[in-house]
DNA sequence: CAGAGTGCTGAGTCCGGGTT
DNA sequence: AACCCGGACTCAGCACTCTG
């Protein structure tokens, strides 16, 4: 490999070379500039610069047009050459190839999507990504930060509100929620009424130690208040003690359909107009490069489609 | 008269010296 | 070693002049 004399390099603006170039294109001062998104005078001042450098007029006016010099024309063809090798160099990325690839992805997952959607991820990555492990953390709005800047995990799938200046996020799904509840202990059949749902004793899903965990705002701006009287962060706490007790369960409507049956409870859509939370694949901004990471949110966004293609809740 | 070249200016960047 | 600051430098644009 030849070296590179960097102080040499380092002493010339490379984009002279890019000026003579557009010149040799042109043959004309103005166009030039035009072509590289400059005014007359600062490509006046390039060429200046140029014929300095190389000890030579370059191009010559003759007419209404500038004539390249013979010194010109021979370095054309190397210029052209070496602009092409940097184009080449800068388009050129990393190409991942699933079938070959080897590594292992570490995933934060919210609690809910550990189990709706985390298995079949896998199984699909079975079958396309043979070399591909993953790890899967649980993760949530007050660990997400965390776990992605220390490097934990490479990406997290989740309902995590504001993301940081340094993350990406793309929305994968919104999930509007729902609730169950077990028919031979409650005094009434789906759908609920309005007034049944607000007086009746609730479960629902927190992470955060309060009853109402956060879903609260959203209540709060529905203009309701729920009679919470048992939060835990697991869904399948909440459905197993809904099986056993007079008790309705508010959760992503998801889990809801899918395991509610499981449990013996019957599934019924929530008697208000809540807002819809959005459930997002976020990244740090300095995984935006890596093609692994990139192929891998579109295998989770197809698996997502698969799942649940619409995912909505009758009112 | 169209287009190239020049002088000047402002914005942005670099760099070296002083200070903490 | 890190940070700050002021002077030097670079680049592109404006206004104008020059030239074929």
């Amino acid at each position: 490999m030849t070296t590179i004399d960097h102080f040499n390099l380092r002493n010339f603006d490379l984009n002279l070379l890019i000026a003579f170039d557009a010149m040799m294109e042109e043959l004309n001062v103005t166009r030039a500039a035009a072509r590289l998104k400059i005014q007359q005078p600062a490509m006046s001042h390039s060429l200046k610069t140029l014929r300095m450098l190389f000890d030579d007029e370059l191009f010559v006016r003759v007419g209404q047009t500038m004539k390249p010099t013979s010194r010109a024309r021979s370095l054309a063809s190397r210029v052209r050459a070496v602009l092409q090798k940097a184009e080449d160099a800068l388009a050129f990325s990393e190409q991942f190839s699933p079938l070959t690839e080897q590594r292992t992805f570490r995933l934060g997952f919210s609690s809910e999507l550990e189990v709706h959607l985390l298995p079949e991820l896998m199984a699909h990555l079975r079958v396309v990504a043979p070399g591909v492990r993953l790890v899967a953390r649980h993760a949530e709005r007050q660990n997400l930060h965390a776990l992605l800047n220390s490097g934990d995990i490479d990406l997290a799938i989740g309902c995590f509100g504001e993301q940081a200046q340094w993350q990406r996020s793309e929305i994968l799904f919104e999930e509007q929620l729902a609730c169950c509840f077990n028919p031979a202990l409650m005094p009434f059949t789906s759908p609920i009424g309005q007034q049944d749902y607000l007086t009746q004793p609730h479960a629902l899903m927190s992470f955060t130690g309060s009853l109402m965990g956060c879903v609260e705002n959203a209540f709060n701006r529905a203009g309701a208040s729920l009679n919470a009287v048992f939060s835990a962060p697991n869904f399948l706490a909440l459905l197993s003690f809904a099986q056993h007790s007079p008790v309705l369960v508010t959760l992503p409507s998801r889990i809801a359909r899918r395991y509610g049956k499981l449990f013996g409870l019957v599934l019924c859509p929530v008697p208000l107009q809540l807002e819809v939370f959005p459930n997002s694949i976020v990244w740090p901004v300095n995984a935006d490069s890596d093609p692994a990471l990139e192929w891998l949110r579109e295998q989770i966004r197809d698996v997502n489609q698969r799942i649940e293609p619409a995912d909505v809740v009758a009112h």
